[in-house]
DNA sequence: ACAGAAAGCTAACATGCGTTAATAGACGGT
DNA sequence: ACCGTCTATTAACGCATGTTAGCTTTCTGT
């Protein structure tokens, strides 16, 4: 699975302030966004399908995307739920720095590379870098506003709008963190995949995709949207982006003591 | 709306390490919860579909809910969707301490209580008291945890599972926090609450109740469920405790700095 | 006790979605 | 270039769920 290349293939590893220029950047200096770069103890590429954290696992690390997409996912009876998605600049795990144990399992989706930080030296951060462990704190509040859009698209929307909606937050989420894209945006999702994360079946999943296409909306291949008109798909699938926090109210420095 | 008396008539304030026994309980020393309790500044009660706190709104203080509970809220169109659902203990809108405005809105369920928090105050805590500080994110991490399992339920159950799933995690939860029911969960919730929180339409959401009531899992009147085997409401929600992480892993105190 | 309002219930019909099956197309390895 | 496998696509049928409408029960206030 090779569609992420090109939406990947000009980050830079370590030190340069910019693979983690992604969700926290808006809280911290580039001095700070060095200083985690500087934590991450090893760089790692896995394989589509990789389990990076299985479920249950008791683990002493953290880990940061790179490059790629990562899945949360939860398996129950024979099938498979996505529960969340993540982009270049996410930590996937650090809440199981606090929790220990993960609820579900953190898979690649395509190629992915990430860092790793132990939680040894987060525990560090936490102690030395007031600024550094609120950002981090933020950065699972974040998560969790992720999550209840989703809740909430799973409630209200139809299958072709979820996945509209999928793409839509994927492209913002890529633009926050300085990784836009204008006509295509490349993902390694199968349709399979597109059909656990809108809590759907893959056929149904597939006609959507086909809705999508003869309205004009958007053009799906092998996970690559490709759309002349982004706004138009944004309001199609209803997409508002104020749960993203885009507009930098995490920017609360000064509110601090 | 007077379903939650009996359940609710027993809290105690303040000062008796009791109302806050709630989430916060495994992480902290009784010192520690007088500490918060101490916290509280003042005591208000709302009743049925009060709106605590709205979407967008920057607010300096934070909410403890001590007694009844509270939706977390979403209006999109003229449809409301709740994307989640407090009991007693839990901080109802810890995360905008951090974020300072709400991506949603904050709603009672029923007569509520809530204890208030300034902002300033949790920033003394932060800064001095940071056993409390970790308590305080692993109790938002709790709630995405949370989240998520509800994204999982919409994306696997059908209508009559997700509300029994529904009242199996309240039915926990409340064991959790000390608030345990034998017999019959009372809560104030309509049929209307039932399906904005599964993502169902109302009428379906009744179907479902029947349908529950035609199985012999559970009887639901008006928000109370009554059953004589929870064991078997919970096999048949496929409900799995594991993500409320009540057997304690949230107790990590010693294995902090 | 009464009346109005809110909540619960039922029926009929339309539609979104799941399931199974079968085929076509795209990709990776040899 | 070939083949096997994974992915995408289409069709047919059945079930879950949405919608509209109307009715009944329960609550609440007087």
């Amino acid at each position: 699975m090779n569609g992420t290349t090109e939406l990947l293939g000009t980050a830079s590893f370590p030190l340069t302030g910019n693979f983690l220029a992604g969700r926290l950047r808006q809280n911290l200096s580039l001095d700070d966004l060095q200083y985690i770069e500087g934590l991450v103890e090893s760089v790692e590429e896995h394989d589509d399908g990789a389990r990076l954290l299985s479920r249950g696992i008791k683990t002493d690390r953290s880990t940061i995307l790179i490059e790629g997409y990562i899945f949360r996912t939860i398996e129950s009876g024979n099938k498979r739920f996505i529960t969340g998605v993540h982009v270049p600049g996410d930590f996937v795990d650090l809440h199981g720095f606090a929790l220990k144990r993960l609820d579900h399992n953190i898979d690649a989706a395509g190629k992915v590379k990430v860092g790793s930080v132990s939680h040894e030296t987060l525990r560090a951060v936490m102690r030395d870098r007031p600024g550094v462990a609120r950002a981090m704190w933020f950065a699972t509040l974040l998560d969790a506003a992720i999550h209840r859009k989703w809740i909430q698209t799973l409630e209200q929307l139809d299958a072709p709008r979820r996945i509209a909606h999928l793409y839509a937050e994927l492209h913002t989420r890529l633009e926050l963190v300085g990784r836009g894209v204008t006509r295509a945006l490349r993902t390694p999702f199968t349709q399979f995949d597109m059909a656990d994360m809108c809590g759907v079946s893959a056929i149904h999943a597939n006609r959507a995709v086909g809705k999508l296409r003869e309205l004009g909306i958007a053009e799906i291949r092998r996970g690559d949207l490709y759309t002349s008109d982004w706004a138009a798909l944004k309001r199609y699938a209803q997409f508002d982006p104020d749960y993203l926090y885009g507009d930098g109210p995490l920017k609360v420095k000064e509110d601090w003591d």
